[in-house]
DNA sequence: GGGTATTTGTCCGTATGTATG
DNA sequence: TCATACATACGGACAAATACC
């Protein structure tokens, strides 16, 4: 850039939509750069720069170019420029005018396929490919029964409802969802708490990152080991210390725990991931004393899968059992309604919630007004509870058929399969690469335990087996393969 | 809790759904413990919690019970235990068999008005109200021309396209938006940009806060003084320092940058949030030079209002100018959209494009795919871009009758209105809350530029006027009561 | 609005433990 | 010790009502 010559040079951005078909066509980005006062009058660059643009192929024929009217508005110059370049260019059949509609690209130049633009794209992160084995993964849900038709309907009410939904809303979340939402944990979990103390938030990570963010700096974060490893990124992100806690067969040991240095333990209950063991009311409770002899000690109780339970009946979630204050709760629809609605929940106690107030003044909620309102109506007419019924079942009729498929294998045992949508696969005489490998060969893309442990070694080859994304179709196909993979 | 009981007591949830009304009513939370094993039977313990239940009113005439099944598989129990309380229950009038219907309480011995709960609500929040007077928030958009009608037909078709979008998507954003997106960037914005590049989150909010997370935790953030006071706060959760840098006439001044020890700076060249000035393009090319001294100098521009302009032409964005990867480009669909609708969308260099890939592993967006979906559809039909032209010409013409109406008042001046919502009205005369005073006695709740600044002192009063939520039928009125406040 | 799948009260056979004779 | 009755708890089959598409 010539110095001096910064002044008379005036950079101006092409200001257009194309009328786009959506689809797997290359993004074209139109750009100029005019400068007004320099040698070159404006009509002419843009004049050459359009005239380039269709001798590129970058712009095809029949395409629509901009209106007089948006070009001028988007480049701030005057129509009578815009008017004077197309008219060069529609003289030389370039583009041509249909009056009263716009000005379309002529057929007449192009070449074949369109010049790369100059600057190659970056290195491409490949995109997901459909898995064609059973899909095993933990993180995968049943989504064929999705209320379809109930969510567009709801929507469309909701859309249609009122302006104010457009507008800011509350920044814990919209008032008849928070409302919906403690209503099912008072009657699902036995947690009584009242919409205010209610925080929604785009996700499980973001909302446990918020409340990461509201304990002291100092917190040390106790993590179950093995356990969910998205929970360590989270806090090691966000600086905070971190120890992992060993379990046994009644979830995170209370006496570890105390013989650590952690102030703020993280644990799932309910189902616990990976070992799928639930913890019972006696460790519930000495969790929870645990917590109430420091001021400043929390639990955050992520109650995991705790919709989906087959064996035995529920254990009150720990946030029904505390009185002191001391446990986060923390909740989740990607499970039970699908992965891409990003709406969670977390039951703040008392002087947690005042610190967020006082943090985030400026806020807004990070779910969408819409989706708040479809998911509260939906709670509220019930639908998601008979949904959650419905998938229960779903989950239980494919549980029992994976697990009588894997019964009479020798060698193979079952454990943490009383809920939830996984369970564990431990053989004593193979090791887990032995076990991946035979799987693999099946077309079975299986997770080891190992990569959700820290410190903990499993003793034999162990295998967690997600069954919420295995289709139905598939389950019998499912079955024999792993079957062949564990004899 | 007596220990030894312990063994032979089983708490069991109440695990249902009422069949409710939206509306107003105070939420009542339901919750059985019960005890197997002990003297009383379970039925006799359902009944017992039923009947009161009724008896005080909490499950009022009419409403529906949970279905012995519900009831059956979310107590864990057996469907005659509750086929047995049910049926004595009907046998006493609480509740009468509607056959294949369900439960429903009967209205025979209901109180007048439901006893409270023991448990009282914590302090309620007190709920937004509507304002009644002109609305100059700065934070307010004008939704009144919404697309509604095509957003409620657009997620429509979005919903029953596939259930793949209900499965976990990108972790950046899906491909449909994150393509359109860098194709509006191209061509409005002269952003070039890959797909690949592009990050899209819930808020402007929630990705800056991740964008200070790939940052070092050494960092110092440069912030605008006046300026948007959310980074501020957003930084110091997270732990960041923070150094305030004057403005001039051209925006963050870059002399006072490099006598800091920034590293990286926060600006809104396109239109300063609060002051409202424009950066000129040689000092966005001073910030960028300063930026490329240092390998770990950063520039976050956040190209705040920049679809709405006025006068004169617009400049390149500073992430247009970049040829060192030095700018981090964030944009929002908040305020072009509506502040209900979450989505920004950041424009990543490529070492913090690696070290969120490498941070972010199991994360998934944190906007919901069918609002993506959505999103994409309306910019890629050209919808978003007819919308966003109408729009201008909507505030431009609001902007137009404001000044007209401020203009001849004596001793006040305007500034800062090439753009966007908003504007600064100065009065040599009158100090900012005799200002505000008098706006007060007229029903104008606006903001005073004091809010917004650290250090800087303003010389005289100044307000900040955001126009963009006065309704058009109170415009005239609106120009009235400011006229008179500011005489 | 109409066809289909699911939910729901009802009825009924079964199992287990306890009290009674 | 054994037979019987009863109380309590469990789960399958059926047809109507309801929800969902």
């Amino acid at each position: 850039m010539i110095i001096g010559a910064n002044w008379h040079c005036v950079y101006i951005q092409f200001y257009y939509f194309l009328r786009g078909q959506i689809g797997g066509e290359t993004v074209q980005n139109l750009s100029i750069t005019l400068e007004s006062g320099g040698k070159t009058p404006m009509y002419e660059q843009l004049y050459r720069y359009f005239a380039a643009e269709i001798a590129r192929g970058h712009i095809r024929p029949g395409e629509k170019l901009p209106s007089k009217r948006a070009l001028q508005e988007g480049l701030g110059i005057s129509r009578s420029t815009v008017e004077t370049a197309y008219g060069l260019l529609a003289a030389e059949g370039y583009i041509e005018a249909r009056p009263r509609s716009g000005y379309y690209c002529g057929d007449l130049v192009a070449p074949a396929s369109p010049e790369p633009r100059s600057r190659p794209a970056p290195e491409r992160e490949p995109e997901r490919q459909p898995p064609r084995g059973p899909d095993f993964s933990t993180a995968s849900v049943d989504v064929s029964q999705f209320p379809y038709a109930t969510w567009a309907k709801l929507n469309k009410e909701v859309v249609y409802s009122s302006p104010e939904l457009l507008r800011r809303g509350h920044r814990q979340g919209d008032l008849p969802l928070r409302r919906a939402l403690a209503r099912m944990l008072g009657e699902t979990r036995g947690v009584r708490c009242a919409p205010e103390d209610i925080v929604v938030g785009a996700g499980m990570e973001y909302l446990t990152g918020l409340i990461l963010q509201l304990l002291p700096e100092a917190t040390v974060l106790g993590l179950e080991d093995p356990g969910y490893t998205a929970m360590a990124d989270t806090a090691l992100a966000l600086g905070r210390q971190v120890r992992y806690i060993p379990l046994d067969e009644a979830g995170m040991r209370e006496d570890e725990l105390r013989k650590s240095d952690v102030n703020v333990c993280y644990v799932t209950p309910s189902h616990q991931f990976p070992m799928g063991v639930t913890m019972p009311a006696s460790r519930r409770s000495r969790i929870l004393r645990w917590a109430s002899e420091e001021p400043d000690r929390y639990v955050i109780e992520d109650d995991y899968d705790s919709e989906f339970r087959y064996v035995g009946r529920p254990i009150p979630s720990l946030k029904s059992m505390d009185d002191r204050g001391r446990v986060i709760y923390v909740g989740t629809f990607s499970r039970s309604l699908a992965p891409s609605i990003r709406v969670a929940y977390a039951v703040l106690p008392g002087p947690l919630l005042a610190k967020y107030r006082a943090l985030s003044a400026h806020r807004l909620s990070t779910v969408s007004r819409y989706e708040q309102a479809v998911l509260a109506l939906l709670m509220d007419t019930g639908v998601y509870g008979r949904y959650l019924r419905r998938l229960t079942g779903l989950y239980a009729r494919r549980r029992a058929r994976l697990l009588a498929a894997l019964g009479d294998i020798p060698g193979i045992e079952v454990s943490g399969d009383g809920g939830g949508m996984h369970f564990l696969i431990m053989s004593r005489e193979r090791t887990e690469p032995e076990l991946l490998e035979s799987a693999l060969e099946q077309g079975l893309d299986l997770a080891g335990l190992s990569r959700y442990c820290h410190r903990y070694e499993p003793e034999g080859g162990c295998l967690v087996l997600g069954y919420g994304g295995v289709e139905e179709a598939q389950l019998s196909d499912a079955c024999e393969r792993l079957r062949r993979a564990l004899k």
